[in-house]
DNA sequence: TTGACTTGGTTGCAGTTGCAACTATTAATC
DNA sequence: GATTAATAGTTGCAACTGCAACCAAGTCAA
C-alpha cells in the first residue's frame, strides 16, 4: 500500500485485476485468434452457445455480460463463417435462437480442450493454495460491482 | 469447475479475471474520465508521472506494461491538455523526459485522492481476508506470464 | 383499432487499439 | 569514417469498440 496519502498505480486494485487478465488473456488468445481466426467476443459467443445449446443473442447478453452491439456483430461473423446459425422464434419473431454448427461444434470443441489445458496450467503453476481461493475471490469482486452500472465492455 | 471435460466459460481463469477487472475498472472510469476528459492510458501515464517524477515513455511502457503506441497518443494529448510537458534529453535527443505540469499535478492529486478512497472502499466491502489476499495472488498471476509474451493491450 | 411503450436486434459514427512500417538518433563493427 | 544494427518515439491503416439512434415486433390499455 502507498504511503501517507500518495496513491501508487502498482497497488491499486482495477489497475492489478487488469494487468492480470490482460497478462492470462493474452496467453490464451493466439489459440482462438491465431487458429481459428476469432475475435475474443466470438469465442466467448461460442462458448456460451457451446456450453448451453441453443440461446437468444439477449441470453448471452445476461449471462455473460457482454454489450448487445458486440454480440450482434460477432454472430454475424460467425454465421458468415459457418459457425452458427440463427432461427427466428415462432412465438416471437424479435427473437432469434442461435445455435452451433456441426462446424461450430467442432471448433469449440477444439479450443474448449485447449481452454481446459490452459486452465488446469495457469491453476498448476499458481499451486493448490492460489488456485483454490481465486475464484471465490474474483466472484465476489464481480458479485460486488453489479449493484451498480450494468454496462460493459472489453 | 466444468463436469466431466467440458469447458464451462463461467470457471475460465482469464475471464473470471477479465470480469472482475472490467467490473471495477467500470467504477472507476467516471472519475478520470467525465470529471477530467482523460482516457484510461493517459490515467495511467499521470499516474507513473505523479509518482516517479520525471521519466521517459519508455520507461512508462516498461513499468506499466503499456503499448508504446498507447502511450506515445496518451502523452501528445496531454501535452495538447497542458498537463505534462517534453523534455529531450541532452544525453540521447531520441529520449523526451516527461513530466507534469502544475496542473497536470493538481489533477493528479485529485485523482489520486479519489482512487485511494475507491480502492480503500473496494477492500473494505470485500472484507480484511480476501483484501490481505488479492494483491499477493494478482501478483504472482501477473509474474506467471511475464515470462512468456511481453505484448499488451488494454 | 389505435396509440404509447417495451424489447430484441442492427447500424452509423466517432474514437481507440494493435500491428507494421516509418523517422531520427545512437551504438557497434569493420 | 562508413556501414550496419539497435533504440525512442510517431504514424497509417484496418479492425474493434461504445454509444446513441434506429427498425421491427410484441404488449398493454383504452
Amino acid at each position: 500500500m502507498a504511503a501517507g496519502g500518495t496513491f501508487d498505480l502498482q497497488d491499486f486494485l482495477p489497475y492489478l485485476l487488469n494487468q492480470a487478465a490482460e497478462a492470462t488473456s493474452r496467453g490464451f488468445q493466439s489459440t482462438y485468434r491465431d487458429r481459428y481466426g476469432l475475435t475474443r467476443t466470438q469465442w466467448r459467443v461460442m462458448a456460451n452457445l457451446g456450453r448451453f445449446g441453443a440461446m437468444t443473442a439477449r441470453d448471452i447478453c445476461r449471462i455473460s455480460h457482454i454489450e448487445k452491439t458486440k454480440v450482434s456483430r460477432a454472430v454475424a461473423g460467425m454465421e458468415a463463417e459457418g459457425l452458427l446459425t440463427r432461427a427466428t422464434s415462432d412465438q416471437d419473431r424479435r427473437v432469434e435462437n442461435l445455435s452451433l454448427t456441426p462446424k461450430g461444434r467442432a471448433v469449440f470443441a477444439e479450443i474448449g480442450q485447449r481452454a481446459l489445458a490452459f486452465d488446469a496450467d495457469l491453476r498448476t503453476r499458481l499451486g493448490p493454495d492460489v488456485a483454490a481461493r481465486v475464484d471465490s475471490i474474483l466472484r465476489e469482486i464481480i458479485a460486488l460491482q453489479s449493484d451498480g452500472a450494468i454496462t460493459e465492455d472489453d
